[in-house]
This record gives structure tokens, C-alpha cells and sequence, in this order.
DNA sequence: CATGAATGAGCCTTCATTCAT
DNA sequence: TATGAATGAAGGCTCATTCAT
């Protein structure tokens, strides 16, 4: 049992089934993912739906938990870029943008998970599953910002930690990311260029805070397009050929 | 009719219906926020709350539009504080932490509304009304940036907008106070005094551009006290009060 | 107690109440009928319309009651005409037109409550006041026929009661008024003034029966206007009014 | 898929459907008729109803649909009757009146969709389908009376068109037949054989039109006869025994 | 007496989930 | 194993009727 070419086969099916679903998520919200629409999307029926998924509630955890391990692969690729530390600190924002730019799908269904009470419905075990990638990350920043005091490239003002120092920059990175999700809204409020106000404001705020090399004293594009090269040569290439279709 | 006495029951028996529907929206969700369970969690029957609200649309829109307006409010007294850009910018920042700690259940459910569709879900009309409100508060921070400049305090880096940094600064703000959803969330990331770190963070990123006088120049608790004491002196001694309870 | 004045008011309020009712279920149906629209048209609120009627069936009936009654009106006062039983029977005809022409919200609302279920709706008593008023119009034309064959005027072929040809001549006049209800269906039909044309059908008809004068015997048009003239000279000159308005 | 079994199993269900639905119309009326009851008349759950139809007035229309297209068949059936154009117009009329005695319950529920605003309940497209099939039906017996003037047979009176006549034909029976809905009724007004009382009255009128030949001229109940025979051997039998049973 | 707020049963419709075929 | 018909619990909303003021 279990032929290997079945195991593909299954496996492509649950993630059409997940693209189905995180689409409809999108466009129609939580109650307009319905498991008919889910099934009629793909070519199966909802028997063979509820073969792969357990409950709709199934469904959304493993929607939650793809938008999760990818971003925390992204962080986590982008945490072993070869660098000090503030270099290794633009490598994260760099991969954040990348992860927005590149699953703009993803990281909007995620914040529609986490915004309205959909955690709540999913069993413990699983929200745990998911709660984990999110310290992941937040982990791998704190390490760095760590790595940077030991270096004595960065001192803290009083009070504050290095966690609390990643919680302030993914709450900016994230905050503005989510603040675009209407583009007529920035518009009408003059924002102009808000990703790249995002990368500058994080560095302003490093800088600030003394964390060296200031960025008055390394090239960030050098280090941004060094990471994107060495790290996320695929994805990067990605982007670039979406923007200039 | 129109007895004084009945006016009031009738008044303050709609505010009952919307805290209600605001703990059940937080709780449970735009969906599980139900017309039933609202009926319930008042002491009137389904048919009585359909007398104040024509619709659960309705419902939602008197909630979205209570907590802009209070939230415009503050904004509008915040601006009015006597003293140059950077300190009325500081009394703008006092208001939206005012505004976060004093009306916690205002703010999340602001942020569910604005998240997925649900402002979609709400007439034109009544959306422009909600919309009008957080551009007013935009607004507000554009002006005292664009002072700022005029009084050569203030010269942003070619390219960044007064609307683009008021952007960030709110999308800093609302993004951590989001964040701050999950108090346990934040001590496992060990973040410490999460609210003094963004009013940090401002500043830092404030002082990053230049914008004089740099925090090292002024006092800002100072000048922050001195804006609770002016413009929110009732505010300021519910929130305290009700943090020593 | 019951001053006159007193009397006459709440007489007058009931007019009015059946009046709103009436328009209303004709322009909405019979659920398009509600005591609060009722309430709302006329300028006493829901509680005293509870005073004057004790439900909702009971307006009904009131509608249906009052149809009826005005329409045995007509047809009694047509009943008492002076001249042969075919020049009454022609008074009948006029009077059924007259009626319809002048009441037509009357007969709109009369067909309503009988063709859907809704006499089943009000109390076994009330139903029989109404079917009385039915009777008693079947029950004049009758009458005239069975004076017709007493005078020798008139021999019904075999199997034909007086009843039955009542019933017939009933039957084409409601029946045409009755899909006469849709104008535009009529034209569409090639239908060219139904109304004379029904005229026209009984007389045909009666004829063919044989019943003496036979209106090629007599003067259609001159009994039909002494019939107007003496009978309904009020109701006459009304819809002449109203045709030429 | 598609087994013939289970294809011919929902085809009688939608069948009992409508059944129940008509049968609820009937007694009930059209707000009488709810879905709850119809799912309760049938042996299947509300759900289950609603995929065979999408919505009330979807079996509304149904209803309708149904109820005009059998008399429409039976009219076209008899249009083609092999005779002059009186023996055609009769067995128009032996046609309706099988159909009324065949389909009573569609008879009736056809006059209630008819009156009251229940067509509108229905999308245009709809509506049209069933207007098309009653234009049909009287467009049927315009042709016939054409084709006597044609054949030099009938000379209408001034004013008087083919159809006009038709639509008085058509008044007077389905008139008649309305009104023979209450069988108590019928018979305190003395009313003996009402359905051969409308035949000869349908008679009586065009002999006294003199459509030729005129009912002395030939034998009427022959004709009806062989239309019964020749057209509706099926229907007839049924009819015969039903009455007999 | 007049008022109109309060009630709650009932309506139409949707959808996650099950299970016979 | 795949299917999709069947289920029934909700959900939003209406409205006839009552009754405290």
C-alpha cells in the first residue's frame, strides 16, 4: 500500500485544495469559504473533501499553518545570511518584504486568521502548531539583536530587551503591511512609496538606537541585493518578473 | 411622548446593546456576533432590539463609527495642545495611548472592522462617515509634520512625505498596540513595558530624522504630563485609577 | 355616556381606518397589510385601532363586509326599478357596472378576500354575514328571472332553473371585470371595450333564450339611462365626473 | 451518476413536491404555503427541498408553469380538432372543460397565482414564460373566430373583434368555473348542472351572434363527442372513471 | 382612553457534516 | 474509494398582539 505515486498524488490534491480554499478565504471572507465552494473549485466532491480535511475548521488551521512555516522559512533562511549583525538584521526585513511581495495572498489570509477570533476555532494542538512558527520568528530576530550586543555593536537603552526591540520592528513591518491592504486609502492620505518608508524607518529606528555600522557607514542596498542573491535567488527573480509583466 | 426620563432609558439602553455586540464582536467574531446572542446579552427581547437597530449592519456600523469618533476626539484636542510640532506630535501620541488603554475593546474592534470585508458590508453613506474620521485623524498628523517643515524643525529625506511619516508612525503605533492583543504572546517573547517602548520608538525614529527639538533637547515626560493634565485631565484619572485598582 | 358627537367620531375613525386598510391590501396584498402600516396611515397609533377592531382578521372581514354590503345595495336599489322583468334585469346589469366603475377598489379588494384562502381566516359567524350579502344579490336576480317566467316572458329550456342562469350571467360579468383587472393584458389580447362588450354578451345571450322584449325589441340604451337617471343619479353623475377629470 | 433509477426517483420527488406545494396554495394561500409545511408534507427534510428548488417563489413559479402549459397542451390539442371553426370553438371548449374537471387543484391554484400580486413574486423571465403560454390560449381562439369570418361564417357586431369575443368566451367560463369552488355555495343559490349550463350558455351566446352553423344545425353533442373521442381518449376515460368511482 | 415599546413564534434560507450507494 | 443527496440546527428578520404608563 501506499505506492508512492498515490502519496503525489494526494499530496497535489490537498494543495489544490488549500489553493482553492485560501482564495475563497480571500475574496469571500471566512463564512463565504463554504465547503461546497471548496469543492466545486476543485475536481473533487466534498466526500472526497472531507477525506483529506477532517472539518472546515481543518481546513483553516492548515491554511494558517502553510502562511506560517512559509514566512518562517523565509526568516530563517534570511537569519543565516553570512554578515554581522545589523547586516543579518536588514537580511530579516528584506525577507519579510520578499514574503509579502511574493504571497501577498498568504500573508493577508494570515492576518485574517489572526484578526478575527478564526484562532479560536481550531483545536489547541493545532494553534499551537501555529504559535510556534510565529516565535520562530521572533526568535531569530531576538537572537540577533542579541549577537549584536554581545558584539558590543548595539547598547540598549534602559528597559529595553532585545525581544522588545524585535516586537517594536514587527510591529512596524507588519502594522504597515497591513495598513496597505487598501491602496486608494494611501493614496488619499499621500503616502508615497510606503515599502521603501518601511525599510527607512527600521533603519532610521536601528540607527537611533546606535546599532552599528550606522547606516551612514555600510551600503543597505549592497546588503539587501547581497541577500536577496545569495539567499532567495529564486524568489527574488520571481518578484522582479510579476512587477514587469 | 418623548417623556425626559424615557429618551434616556431609550439611550441608555442602546449603549447596553452596543457594548454587548463589542464584547461579542471581540469574542466571537463579525459571525458570532449574532442578533440572537445579542438579544440575549441584553435583557430585552430580539424584537426590542430591532426597534434601536434596523439591521445586525446596522448594529456594526454604530460600532465602527462610536469608536472613530472617540478616537477622532482625542486626536482633535491632542492637536490643539499648545507648544511646537514636536511636542504636539508627542500630545498626539499621548492621545492614541490615552484612547488604547482607556478603551481597549474600542480599538480591537476598530481593527476587525477595517480587517476583512466588513466595512463592505456597511452602507456607502455610513462607510464614508467611518472613513472621514480616520482621515481627519490623518489629517491632523500631516498638518502638524507639514508645521514642522514650514518652521524648518524638520527635513525629511528626499522622497518621504509628511503623509508617509505620519503613515509610519501610525502604522508603528497600531500595529504594536495590535500585537499587545496577547499578553501572554508578548512575555513568552520576553517584551518588556511594550507601551513605553513604542513611545521610545517614536521618538528614536522622530529624533533619526532630525526633527528638532531632538528628544535629548526636551523633556518628554515633561511635555507629556503636561498634555495629560491639559487636554485629558478626567481621562488620564480613569486610566490611572483603574490601573491601581 | 355615548354623546352623539362621541358616536360619530369613532364612526368616522373606523371609516378611515377601512380606508387605509383597504388601499393598502389592495397595493401590497393581504400581508402587505400590516397593523403597523395601518396604524401609521391613519393619525391614532396601534392601540387604538386595537380599540376599534380586535384583530387583524377582523379588518378583513370589516373589508370584505363593507364590499358586500355596498354591492347589495346597488343591486337592491336596481332590483326596485320600474318596468318588465328584462328591463330589471337590465337595471341589475347597469348597477353590477356601475359598482365596478365606481368602486373599483371595492371589487379589487372583494376578489382578493375570496380568491385566496383568507375568508377561512375570519370567524364561522362573520363569514355568513358576508355570504348573505352574496345570497341576497344572487337571490334578487332570481327573482326577475323567475317573474319573467311567471309573466310568460321567459321559457328556460329544460334543466335550466332560474338560479342557474343567475349563475351564469353572474359568472360572465365578475369573471370578465375580473380579467379586466390587468389593462395591459387586454390590449395585448385585441381586446376593444370589454366593458360594453359584456354589455353586449348578456344581452346576446338572453336574447338567445328568448327572453321577451328581446333587445331588438326594445330600447337598450333608453332603459339603461332611466335606470342611471332614476335609480343611481348620484353615483352617475360621479363617474361621469371622474371619467372626464 | 445520472443513474436512470435515481434520475426518474428525483423526478417524482420535484412532482410530490409541487403536489404538496399546490395542494398548501390552495387551502393556505400563498403565505400558507410554506416551505416548512411543504417539507413537512413530502417524507424529506427543509434541505432537501431547497435542491429541487432554490427558493419559494421558485416553486411558485414551477406551480404556475405547470398549471398553464397542461391547459395550453390541452388547447393546442383541441385547436387541431378536425372540423368547421363552431366545431373547433367547441371542442375548445370541451377542452377547458376537461381540464377543469381533470385538474381541478391546477385550475384553481392557476386563479390565484393569477389574481393578487403573486406574479410579480416571480422573476421577469418567468412571468414571461407563463404570460406566453395564456397569450397562446387565447390567441388559439382568436384564430378559430378569424377563420370563421374568413370562412363567411360569423359576422361580428360593430365594434366587436375576434378576440374580444374570445375573452368574453373565456370570462364567462373560467367565471363560472371560479365560482363553482364552493359547492354549498352553489346549490343554496339554486344553480342544477353548472358546468352543462356553461356549455349552453357558450352556445346560446354564439348562435346569437349567428355563428353558423348554428347549434340547431347541428348536433352538439356529437361533436363534443368525437372531440373527446378523437383528442383526449385518455383523458376522458380518466374523467368517466373518477366520476363513477 | 391613548400610546408605542416589548414580545416571541414563525418565516425563508444556508451550510457543515454524514452515509447509503 | 468517490459521490452528492439528505439532514437539521442556526441565522437574520417580521409582525400580530399585549400592557404598563
Amino acid at each position: 500500500m501506499a505506492a508512492p505515486w498515490k502519496e503525489r498524488e494526494l499530496q497535489r490534491r490537498e494543495e489544490e485544495i488549500l489553493r482553492v480554499a485560501r482564495q475563497l478565504l480571500l475574496d469571500h471572507g471566512y463564512f463565504g469559504m463554504t465547503m461546497d465552494r471548496i469543492a466545486a473549485g476543485i475536481e473533487y466532491s466534498k466526500g472526497t473533501l472531507y477525506q483529506h480535511f477532517a472539518s472546515k475548521e481543518d481546513v483553516l488551521c492548515a491554511l494558517a499553518l502553510e502562511s506560517e512555516v512559509k514566512r518562517k522559512e523565509f526568516f530563517e533562511r534570511a537569519a543565516q545570511f553570512s554578515g554581522n549583525a545589523r547586516e543579518r538584521m536588514t537580511a530579516i526585513g528584506a525577507a519579510y518584504e520578499l514574503y509579502f511581495r511574493l504571497h501577498p495572498t498568504y500573508f493577508r489570509s494570515e492576518q485574517m486568521i489572526h484578526s478575527q477570533e478564526l484562532l479560536t476555532k481550531i483545536s489547541q494542538e493545532r494553534r499551537d502548531q501555529v504559535m510556534v512558527c510565529g516565535a520562530r520568528c521572533h526568535e531569530l530576530m531576538t537572537g540577533i539583536i542579541a549577537d549584536a550586543q554581545t558584539a558590543r555593536q548595539l547598547h540598549l537603552p534602559g528597559g529595553m530587551t532585545p525581544g522588545t526591540l524585535a516586537f517594536i520592528l514587527w510591529s512596524l513591518t507588519s502594522g504597515a503591511y497591513l495598513n496597505m491592504a487598501d491602496p486608494g486609502h494611501l493614496e488619499q492620505m499621500g503616502v508615497v512609496n510606503a515599502i521603501e518608508a518601511v525599510r527607512m524607518a527600521c533603519q532610521t529606528l536601528l540607527d537611533g538606537l546606535g546599532w552599528r555600522p550606522l547606516s551612514s557607514e555600510h551600503d543597505y542596498f549592497a546588503v539587501a541585493s547581497r541577500a536577496y542573491a545569495e539567499i532567495f535567488p529564486k524568489e527574488t527573480a520571481e518578484v522582479f518578473l510579476a512587477a514587469n509583466r
